[in-house]
DNA sequence: CAACAGACTAAACACGCGTTCAGCCGCCCC
DNA sequence: GGGGCGGCTGAACGCGTGTTTAGTCTGTTG
């Protein structure tokens, strides 16, 4: 079951054996050190890495100096964060693998549950900021997305492509980008539950975005195949000869 | 020429006739305001909305005091380059009508020439923060392709869709939103010319695109047949039925 | 020529920020 | 019991911010 971008949450709850699995949440700790980094990652999710240090301070119900004192400063905050989360969405894979066999729909897991909202409000947050947590969890999924659209091409269900992982970049980037955009644009008035935002989303795009998987967007091959005589072969890594440009590839209707 | 998307930099200068239009940038206008706001623009472009009204004060030469003499306050300074650039684009937009028949290549003008890095870094920057000039920007793309994609499909070269309007913002926002999450994730080194960066983005990411609208994706129809045996007709706004799922959110201390 | 107007600036103001400092408190170990 | 030690705080420091104020200079107008 490919999916890669299945993206429609009433699906999700069909795919699940009824008897739920609740959505993994870090537990705890009870250390006010272990409290603090909990509310400094909700704090940056929801207003994003520019919140003061006093504001994290407050939600944690302690002094700033306290914050700074366990940690050393605030950059070093953040990078305690951004490994908290990632650690979190290690876990999250690791208890989701297998689930809809396959795996691959981290997105699809990670909007479907509210508790989730903390964890995919900093994802965002760190995509819109170019940081490590987006970079590490675009690659992530791309890694994802190209093992199991691999199988599924080997198992007939999927186009193969002239270049694999240019498509698989493409499409993650284009689910993600979309995404991202979606909730940039108009996002939800309570910044606590992106995940509604993103399920709104996804119940309202999904059906073109399964159009175009399944019926395609141009009825002629004519600009693709006028595009592959133009460019020889791109798969392994090299560029096509840039722009030598002999191009009098003209195209009109 | 529907192309909506169509984004390789290398057929720009193939379709323009050899005698170039230049690049339409705003007159320089002689006076200090201008030069003051022009300034800004780039400033804002190159560092986000969070540069310094010192910062913009020292590329244009003036103090800071003059800044504010001019524009009453920083945020208003903000709306006057927006103002200025969603200008800008309307003349871009205006000049370009009818030069690739049936217009909509906007992404394609911007990016193929450097003069106008400022305007698409700014309406890059406004993405990011979810500005008025982004909002706008993207309701325009959305606007032009719903009108030549139409066109596109009464000629019969694009597959009709069952909610156009739908499969427009889609393709709007994952095509905006890869860009800007590409550029985000990985950006130029010098952030003058976001235009290489997106440029080369297309070069890199064309195919799989082509690909996808020429060839799709799914070798079967069965999850789209499937989805729409679930859900009705989405066309006139209204929501698939929501299933069960009384979300009940407990949580938060 | 005098007077006004507007472009422009140096200096300061008020404020929020991250961070530091000195010290208080309660716990554990000798 | 005494002494260290780590969690913790209130107050301050230094800095950068947007903005204000008072004033200078220049060109125009009566």
């Amino acid at each position: 079951m490919f999916s890669l971008l299945n993206m429609r949450s009433v699906d999700v709850a069909a795919e699940k054996p009824a008897e739920a699995r609740e959505p993994l949440v870090p537990k705890p700790d009870g250390s006010t050190r272990g409290r603090i980094l909990d509310v400094a990652m909700r704090r940056f999710a929801r207003s994003g890495f520019g919140a003061s240090v006093r504001s994290i301070a407050s939600d944690a119900g302690v002094s700033p100096a306290l914050v700074i004192h366990h940690f050393g400063s605030k950059d070093k905050l953040h990078a305690a964060c951004d490994e908290h989360v990632l650690a979190w969405i290690r876990d999250v894979k690791r208890d989701s693998i297998g689930r809809v066999a396959g795996g691959g729909t981290l997105l699809q897991v990670l909007a479907g549950a509210d508790q989730y909202a903390p964890l995919v409000g900093y994802v965002l947050r760190s995509l819109q900021a170019g940081g490590v947590v987006g970079r590490e969890f675009t690659e992530h999924m791309i890694a994802d997305a190209e093992e199991y659209i691999s199988e599924a091409v080997r198992d007939g269900v999927v186009t193969p492509s002239r270049d694999e992982a240019a498509r698989v970049r493409y499409l993650i980037y284009s689910s993600l980008g979309a995404m991202l955009l979606s909730v940039t644009l108009d996002p939800p008035h309570d910044p606590e539950d992106v995940t509604a935002a993103m399920r709104r989303f996804m119940d309202e795009l999904y059906l073109p975005m399964l159009e175009l998987f399944t019926e395609g967007f141009l009825t002629t091959r004519r600009m693709l195949d006028d595009y592959l005589l133009y460019v020889p072969d791109p798969p392994p890594g090299d560029q096509p000869p840039a722009d030598g440009t002999p191009h009098d590839d003209e195209e009109e209707p």
